[in-house]
DNA sequence: GTGAAAGCGCTAACAG
DNA sequence: CTGTTAGCGCTTTCAC
């Protein structure tokens, strides 16, 4: 009998793990038919089919997803490249986005983007060329690794903005936050405030934020004057110290935050000016993050349907890869304004 | 000229991305002296890896991660199994783990356990047999993701409690919050407080979990009376249903908090309960977590030091994995309790 | 139905 | 220093 390069493993079982090989041999069977047992595909005769499965129980025989890949198997797996994993609005798209895709079949890894992380970094996190990739670009580090993937990849990705109509991406999803500023925008002024400050989130690029935008739109309309914005980090420190000198102005009755980090950095503040919320400052919120409702006093906020959207991504990921089988992309929610008790009438002595 | 199988993509290049032998052709080498540029282990002359490097660079060549596992390379990466990416503790304590094996070379995959995933599910997880794999076993699902780990793969974990000395297991790091969990409740004593209830988050065993035996040991300790412990899951939500009855009662005036998000809910329905709070009742967390110093009235806490348990998880693996090279496990902070507003002397018309 | 062959892209062990 | 060979474990062809 000769032993050809092909038949790899065939003497004593080292203390490496099961091969299909091992399977093979242990079953009485061409390595081949271990395969198609496994996959499922092709048709396998019954008794062979029970013979293999038996042996592969017994072994403890779990295929290596490496080699499959390599060998140009069907692949079903998706890398998520986020860059904050503890920021509500990535964490509840992660969480929409991994469960979409593990129904869907799909198994998910993560990889962490760090805040300075280039070009190179982002093709490094890649295991093989063409891999599957989904992108929550809500911030500069986002943004730029979507934009540092080599072209050749499937990606898809939850977007913080609209794309420009001219480089119209088809593969992205997003929040209508800048119609959602606007409408909080709208109602602050209908409760009798002349006018109403913004503290803004970082953006994720050059261009005005959407949310600033919605903001900038309301007040245009109602033609009322435009505050100079102020900008934030993402977390309650940060709108804490952003707003140190504007909550002591009396003049100020009303502040939109980006989120709702901000919005509790900004309440804090305002309680060491020795302002009422929301008798002298209504304070509004973004994102509705589960803290919110139970806050002191209660947040008004706008929410934000992350998790549905991080759904739609996926699906969209999965159309582009197989757009027969694929299932249609869901819709998601609207943002909503969720009126608490942190906004309120303006107060009289204002003007 | 004899074409063996062992010289495959001679011929036009197809679409597929380069390979190590297209460079190789171009740069007139052998496969094997780019694969020992790309290396940099072995010796190449200064002339040849220059010219390698440039036709790579030329080229975009990227090397796949999985060719270069399956033959056996070295590989470099690890896989993080954690159940919820957005509670603070585990993303804190991811991050510092993402942080520690960044900056040693590693590249790090996040893989989310579902609530109900089985061991079929974790061994599924895994790309390769021995792949190295760092556990956040805080919770259940955590803790039976360990535990159906195959015996062959290369792990460490952040756990919840100190494993029981006969099974002691090397590799894991906990924090010691059973100490924290004490002395958090013996400065409540102090302060006046008759007794001190505690709202437990989920436990991760069925043990009796260390916070919970902490706040027992303070209160025996001192010969207080131990009320049952109430329990709640992780959000502000659970806690504010879990303590809706407890916060009506009077006699109540002290309440320890597995959680920063569960104090937060107990705070709330204290409000609604009519309760004053440091004044009536006091309250006190679990993680000093970032909104902690800024809610109203900001949380009394026990700060743990999830990133730097992160990180000597990580070096914890990186030893296991090459005792030789790998630095020293680095020491993490110690729990610490956090005064701030939310806790208070007795009221006096207590008993 | 089943088996044998060839190769995915790379590293490791040997040659020279 | 460099090239050749033999795999890693699996999925494709293609034969029978």
């Amino acid at each position: 009998m000769e032993v050809t390069g092909h038949m790899p493993n065939q003497d004593a079982p080292r203390s490496r793990s099961a091969s299909i090989w091992d399977v093979a041999r242990v079953a009485g069977v061409s390595q081949q038919t271990v395969s198609r047992v496994i996959n499922g595909k092709a048709r396998v005769s019954e008794e062979t089919r029970v013979k293999v499965l038996q042996v592969i129980e017994e072994m403890g025989y779990r295929p290596n997803k490496l080699a499959r890949a390599l060998a140009g198997g069907p692949v079903r797996s998706v890398t998520v490249l986020t860059s904050d994993t503890s920021l509500y609005g990535a964490a509840a798209t992660l969480r929409g986005m991994e469960e979409a895709a593990r129904t869907a079949g799909f198994s998910v890894g993560i990889s962490v983007l760090e805040p300075g992380s280039g070009q190179r970094d982002v093709a490094e996190r890649l295991n093989r060329p063409g891999e599957a990739v989904m992108v929550i670009a809500f911030d500069a580090a986002g943004v730029r690794a979507l934009g540092a993937l080599p072209p050749d990849v499937p990606v898809a990705a939850a977007v913080e903005r609209r794309p420009d109509i001219e480089t119209k991406n088809p593969w992205q999803v997003w929040l209508d936050d800048r119609a959602a500023a606007a409408h909080a925008t709208r109602y602050l002024l209908s409760l009798g405030h002349p006018t109403v400050h913004y503290l803004a989130i970082p953006s994720s690029t050059s261009e005005l934020p959407q949310r600033t935008q919605g903001w900038m739109d309301a007040l245009r309309a109602a033609e009322r004057p435009v505050p100079e914005p102020l900008h934030g980090g993402w977390s309650p420190r940060s709108g804490y110290l952003a707003v140190r000198d504007l909550v002591a102005d009396p003049s100020v009755t009303a502040i939109l935050c980006g989120n709702d980090d901000l919005a509790l950095g900004v309440m804090r503040a305002a309680r060491e000016a020795g302002r009422d919320i929301p008798g002298d400052l209504s304070v509004v919120g973004f994102d509705d993050s589960p803290p919110a409702a139970y806050l002191n006093p209660s947040l008004t906020t706008v929410r934000l349907d992350f998790q549905g959207l991080g759904r739609a991504c996926f699906n969209l990921l999965h159309r582009r890869l197989d757009p027969h089988t694929a299932p249609a992309v869901p819709a998601w929610s609207e943002p909503e304004l969720i009126v608490r008790e942190s906004s309120g009438p303006a107060p009289r002595s204002t003007g």
